[in-house]
DNA sequence: CCTTTTCGGATACGACTGTATTCTAAAGGG
DNA sequence: CCCTTTAGAATACAGTCGTATCCGAAAAGG
């Protein structure tokens, strides 16, 4: 009798909309008029599939930690651990408009986080994911012998993971992001070559 | 003739009350009703020193970058320039509200700047002054060779400058911040300790 | 075909936004 | 002492905000 439609998949496509605004003009630029305009639907569509607004940018965060697990997923792990985890972060970098949405709304995601505590805890947790995975992968790579075993994986996780956010956000606003590549490629392959 | 007052010291005032206001609620919360409560004088009077909203949050970003440049002038410039750095990093980790407060409203800000090109040539110049600064310490501390120096200061500038940030932020929305600083550490030292 | 259910557009509301304008009170030079 | 200039409070205005409500249209099962 009713009418049907792909609920989940909709939601996703107006979640979607919010993610290319705070790309293009920032945070403060997500309405649910704004959206419903860059979803082209009407403002009532939006209200359906959210409730409310603080539950349309949650599930938009979903999406985006969602985006950066699904990266580590396509990393076949053969060759050598040490280049491919680098050939990783170069990826995540912002260097094309794609990287530099997701970089700006994890960004904007971070620093609403800050000052909200009930985002705070969720940023954490994905944090805390992503250095869990990150440690598992430099574990392997240290029975490798792909990487340095005098420290342990997941102190070389957190550094890892501080370089390349710290390279990534000051790609942001840099002239010639591409110019910090080599120091980011440097800095990485220092911490983690195996010492001798 | 006139009622006289010191206007520059009056603004710094008022974009005071707009960092703690970031700081503790976010930039979001910004408006100039809620800037001139926190100052505790009336809308008007805020209109009286910032012609404009925009006229405001550029000064108090004016003000953070000095905020930052005068912790590098007390860091007086003996012993092992190592240590020195080490102490200055952790220093300006946002372990308490005060640091907390300027971590925040720097990256409220550099969000910003990514989608407001006006913003990002301002962020920019900050951050390449910063590099600039750091290179030269970093350049010191290798001909005094307490830093290697197979590598040019530079590259170590832009390395530190990612970890440090990096790390500033993971705690930021980390429950026990604390926790991360021998991680951050033993990365700077791994970085910088001249090789054998 | 018709009925029932949901989709989603339209409208309404009160609160808040940035900015412009108007006002009163105060203070220092003549 | 008064007059002029400024400080800064108060008010006004046109938008936009999030949310609630109401409506017609479309689609699937009987």
């Amino acid at each position: 009798m009713p009418k049907i439609v792909d609920r989940a998949e909709r939601r996703r496509e107006i979640a979607g909309a919010l993610l290319r605004i705070v790309a293009r003009e920032g945070v403060e630029a997500v309405s649910v008029r704004s959206v419903a305009v860059e979803a082209g639907v009407s403002a009532g569509a939006v209200q359906k599939y959210f409730s409310t607004k603080e539950d349309l940018f949650r599930f938009a965060l979903d999406m985006t930690s969602e985006f950066l697990e699904q990266r580590w997923q396509t990393l076949d792990q053969s060759g050598n651990l040490l280049d491919l985890l680098l050939r990783l972060l170069v990826e995540a970098m912002p260097l094309d408009e794609q990287r530099r949405a997701e970089v700006i709304v994890i960004n904007a995601f971070t620093a609403r986080a800050a000052v909200r505590p009930s985002w705070a805890e969720f940023i954490r947790t994905g944090y805390d994911e992503l250095a869990e995975i990150t440690a598992q992968y430099l574990s392997k790579a240290q029975s490798a012998g792909h990487v340095r075993d005098d420290l342990p994986a997941s102190d070389l996780a957190d550094a890892v993971l501080a370089l390349s956010d710290g390279f990534a956000n000051r790609m942001l606003t840099s002239a010639d992001p591409a110019a910090l590549l080599p120091s980011l490629e440097t800095s990485v392959r220092t911490l983690l070559t195996p010492r001798i």
